[in-house]
DNA sequence: ATGAAAGCGCTAACAG
DNA sequence: CTGTTAGCGCTTTCAT
């Protein structure tokens, strides 16, 4: 059997009541303290979560939920996540959802009744879904918004805008667009920020919608290439690597016949071939921030406020862009 | 306030007991049943899992602890394990130790006690630390052997074999291998399947050790490129990468002047130029069967038992092997 | 500053 | 088959 309040009020020879505030900072005299802390500490005595839980309410876990651990996006959201969550001694509850929206709604309802509050990564799931599944009080989105929740997202709009004025700065006029998911909030904030170029002197060629996926940037890869453009923005970074894969296989040279510029500055995205220019979103500080909004920790605000914070983002300039062709 | 037992049993006309009774299993009239999970449903009841837990003992949670989920190989242990908890119904307490043996040893020490079970991705904390932490009875480690624990490991030996006999095949007689982290158990058994082959018409190049990171690999090109090799073979997939990537730079095409053969056929290893030739090793069915050897499903297996599970590793061949210079 | 006692929500005897 | 009762380990009144 585990040790537990009774064994340690035995042992230093006080009442349980008397350990549990000499653990949890009530008022004990330092002697007594002291000697409870130290014969706790020579018992190995660990307080039981749940028992604590039970009564103060507050189950010290929260929960995330992601749609695919493989994506190197999210892992380094749930990096991001751990990590704070290990400095501020709470626990993790990490559900990979496979991409599904029903997966993601059943994550919810479990895990709101067995934590102190909810992460959420849910690019697919509607708001109102999202809004009549969660409770506002104590569910953080992750990098997306809908009105009535809290959210951490990274400024898209901004972002898209610093990825168009570099390859503008390189001679660029026809730049393409690989579009992502439709309807999907990310989507439309980086439309957003190339609607910011109406009228200028370049030009956007939209090339379609296509799975956030490496498959989805092979697909749009000979798309790309029938297209008049000299640079091609990809709707993220998986994409842009399968753009690269399938403009090698058809032999265009990046980025001398084509640069090519991703999003989210991933991991991966200095290990391609060439490696990749990219548009980098704070991925583990928003999971960070996040955990402190849930927990109350983050200053002034907190999610039960409703807070939105927005995350500066930076572009990552490596080989795949470069002049355009003479 | 959250629905209760309480609650559920004054809707329905009954004790508490008999909700309980009702929802967990017990022996109930089918009408009574019936008639309180309605009851509970509409209230939208969910039992509170921690008050359960303090009764049963058993709080129908695991751990999972990986040294860093952003490397492809324990997101996909992380999504193995995850998938398979989502269809028991088992909640998942991640923690990602940073590859810091330390944290590593302190996650040990705090999950013990608030979970039913450990699963434990340690590649670098020495065995006996392990075995000191960690609780026998319920812990199983994952893709390592400790005598003493549970666990649930690839053939790394004869996937070693695989790759030096595919090569060889291809007319290979001189193959470099770039080894990992020193006296490890993974490099332990890649190097007991180079073994395998002494004395036989063929030679075997140590390149020595590097970090198994993209950067190790990077570092690893240029020894290669100096070795009278024409082929080699990975710690792993990420060092492949890194070693691919310095080769390209260093102008010498995979597979026409070198053949590269990585190791576990990580979701990137389709992804890189050339797409890579790789050991497969089941990742994700590892933490599946590892999840099932603690909750004791795995048929008449079970961790408490000390079951040592070996799963077969195969060679995926892609476009990064071929015959050897002329 | 300390102890006794009352529960948190639930399940497991124990009666009926 | 069902209701009553006693806790699981812990914190927190309420006394002292």
């Amino acid at each position: 059997m585990r040790t537990t309040v009774q064994d340690v009020a035995r042992a230093a020879g006080v009442s349980v009541s008397t350990v549990s505030r000499a653990l949890t900072g009530g008022s004990v005299s330092p002697a007594t303290r002291e000697a409870v802390v130290a014969v706790a500490h020579r018992l190995g005595y660990q307080p039981n979560r749940a028992a604590r839980g039970l009564i103060t309410g507050r189950t010290g876990n929260l929960g995330l939920i992601v749609p695919d651990l493989r994506n190197p996006f999210f892992a380094d959201v749930a990096k991001g996540v751990t990590a704070r969550a290990r400095a501020v001694d709470c626990g993790v509850f990490i559900s990979d959802t496979d991409e599904d929206p029903v997966a993601e709604l059943e994550a919810i309802a479990t895990l709101r009744h067995n934590t102190d509050g909810i992460l959420l990564c849910s690019p697919r799931a509607k708001d109102a879904e999202l809004l009549a599944a969660a409770d506002p009080q104590n569910t953080v989105l992750l990098h997306r918004r809908v009105p009535g929740l809290s959210s951490v997202v990274a400024d898209i709009v901004d972002g898209t805008r610093q990825a168009v004025q570099h390859l503008r700065a390189l001679g660029h006029r026809r730049i393409a667009y690989v579009s992502g998911p439709e309807d999907s909030w990310a989507t439309r904030q980086r439309l957003a920020g190339l609607a910011t170029f109406d009228g200028d002197d370049l030009e956007i060629l939209p090339i379609g919608s296509v799975a956030p996926t490496f498959d989805g940037g092979v697909l749009a890869g000979d798309l790309v290439l029938a297209a008049p453009a000299t640079a091609v923005l990809a709707y993220n970074d998986l994409v842009a690597m399968g753009l690269l894969h399938r403009l090698a296989a058809r032999g265009a040279v990046v980025p001398d016949r084509l640069s090519v510029v991703g999003y989210d500055d991933v991991s991966l995205a200095g290990m391609s071939h060439p490696p990749l220019t990219s548009v980098s979103v704070p991925k583990d500080r928003a999971g960070a921030i996040g955990l402190d909004l849930l927990l109350g920790r983050a200053g002034s605000m907190t999610a039960a406020q409703g807070a939105e914070v927005i995350l500066p983002t930076t572009l990552v300039v490596r080989a795949s862009s470069g002049e355009p062709p003479a």
